[in-house]
RNA sequence: GGCCCGUUGGUCAAACGGCUAAGACACGGCCCUUUCACGGCUGAGAUAAGGGUUCGAUUCCCUUACGGGUCACCA
């Protein structure tokens, strides 16, 4: 049985390096039907940020990575808020010390002048002289001691990696204020919690060994390790959270759909076999495999974001859509009588991001002040003439149809059947009738469908203006 | 600086040691089209450098360069 957790720290926003360990974390443990585990790494309480935890449970169910065991939900290993389970984790230091693996020291905070390394000073202290220190409640932390050679640990993504112990200081396990380091509380943690996969960032590749001789020193199995490759900001830096690297909160804020965001940090350290891109919450589940993540870092691109974001915006039911874009719309659009039905439908396939529907449709409202320019188009082989022709053309065409008739098919018709007669083109027929209505040099339909949005009257009346222009020329 | 890891087009990336080194985003062109977009086709663009092992190296080994990580009573 796969268990797997996240254990990030409160203590401000989410990036979306957190984001992306979270996903994988879910997705190694779902692919297998294993259990997700939420846990709280609150440990420094100098650090601790209060609506951080709030950030971290609103992020997680606003992408579905639910946990199955963690704050609020219980299970057979909780609490998961460590610094609630403080007690939990003296014990074992005292069972390490009883085992001289460990020791307690008394050294001051600050290292003496020059002394850039601890210099395992009270690891020789003699029985007596800790007895009257603890007696005399001097403080103390208590500190692993690591033993002289090498460790070599079997990493899922990077392979086999040695760390010569000389590189390894004598760590903290228990702080003075009587808290465990993250570095302990997580082994004792995870053992207990029978995390199987221990999955994180490569940034903690070179301390694991501290992690194997903990388990080791206990006589616990080691867990399988999931390093994750790197991800780094557009500029190739690493993400942080002071330089206000993208935060899941902001891509939301720019209008990145969640579903949009998971698929696509995904794939920032992981690829598809089949060569699929777009992929939703499940599917990833389905398709995802250890063997798959890459070794490189990765820089986040927001351009292929915003492609992505596309992407799910398009295949979104149309009215999921709709009620998504609503209020855009409204603000968007005044004039009564537009059914913004149809206008949601048409910019659904158009559009990056829901806010830039506002641009789109500004015409609608208002007809811009183009220049009669607009009109000749090349590629249309439309020229003020032509332009012109199709437009007288058509009018006294249009005014003969009744409101009841108003819609796009017959206007579509209707307008090819007067280009044919004056042997126009359909594109040369209809190109100058779409500028007359959009006052611009692209609109989210065509003509006949911008016709029949606008209303008869609204029509004729904007295409008096573009012949005005015409005829002004 | 010591140690650890990495390096395939601008970006994400694929390729048991074996065709002409995939594909996606972005960019250019073309087609389709009722504009733009969508869609389809297509173009340009990469194995960091040098050595070795091999019939054959993006792949294995070494050196160099560059990038990153880590060396806390932070996580």
């Amino acid at each position: 049985m796969v268990r797997t957790r996240f254990a990030p720290s409160p203590t401000g926003n989410m990036h979306i390096g957190n984001l992306r360990t979270a996903l994988f974390e879910y997705l190694i443990a779902k692919n297998s039907n294993g259990t997700f585990v939420l846990r709280i790494e609150d440990t420094d309480q100098n650090r601790y940020v209060e609506s951080a935890m709030d950030i971290i449970f609103d992020t997680l169910r606003i992408t579905g990575l639910n946990y199955d065991e963690g704050p609020g939900v219980g299970g057979n290993y909780g609490p998961y808020i460590q610094s609630e389970r403080k007690d939990h984790y003296m014990p074992y230091a005292k069972e390490l010390i009883e085992k001289g693996k460990a020791y307690y020291c008394f050294c001051s905070k600050d290292m003496p002048e020059g002394q850039q390394k601890y210099n395992r000073h009270c690891a020789n202290l003699n029985q007596n002289e800790i007895d009257s220190k603890l007696a005399t409640s001097e403080p103390f932390v208590i500190r692993q001691l690591i033993p002289e050679g090498k460790t070599t640990f079997c990493d899922e993504v990077f392979g086999s990696i040695t760390i010569d112990h000389e590189e390894i200081e004598d760590q903290i396990l228990i702080k003075s204020d009587g808290m465990p380091t993250y570095n302990f509380a997580n082994v004792i943690d995870d053992h207990t919690m029978a995390i199987t996969h221990v999955v994180r960032g490569s940034e903690y590749l070179t301390s694991t060994p501290k992690y194997n001789l903990l388990y080791e020193s206990f006589g616990w199995d080691v867990p399988v390790y999931v390093h994750l490759p790197l991800m780094l900001n557009e500029q190739g830096e690493k993400l942080s959270k002071r330089r206000g690297d993208a935060s899941f909160q902001e891509l939301l804020d720019q209008g990145h759909l969640p579903e949009a965001v998971i698929n696509y940090i995904a794939f920032l350290g992981w690829s598809s076999p089949d060569n699929r891109e777009y992929f939703t919450l499940a599917e990833l589940v389905e398709a995802f495999a250890i063997k798959n993540i890459s070794k490189s870092p990765s820089l986040f691109d927001s351009k292929k974001l915003a492609w992505m974001n596309g992407e799910h915006i398009k295949r979104l039911p149309e009215d999921v859509f709709y009620d998504m874009a609503l209020p855009v719309l409204q603000s968007a659009v005044h004039t009564p009588g537009i059914n913004l039905k149809d206008v949601s439908k048409m910019v659904q396939s158009r559009i990056l991001f829901v806010k830039d529907i506002p641009e789109l449709v500004d015409f609608i409202d208002k007809l811009p002040n183009y220049d009669v320019d607009l009109f000749i188009n090349k590629k249309m082989k439309t020229d003020a003439a032509i332009a012109l022709q199709s437009l007288e053309s058509i009018i006294p065409i249009f005014n003969d149809i009744s409101i009841e008739n108003w819609n796009n098919r017959t206007l579509y018709e209707v307008a090819i059947e007067c280009g044919k007669s004056l042997s126009l083109k359909n594109s040369q027929m209809l190109w100058p009738i779409r500028t007359a209505l959009s006052g611009k040099p692209s609109s989210p339909c065509g003509a006949s469908e911008l016709c029949a949005l606008l209303g008869k009257e609204e029509t004729l009346k904007r295409m008096d203006i573009g012949i005005n222009k015409l005829k002004a020329l």
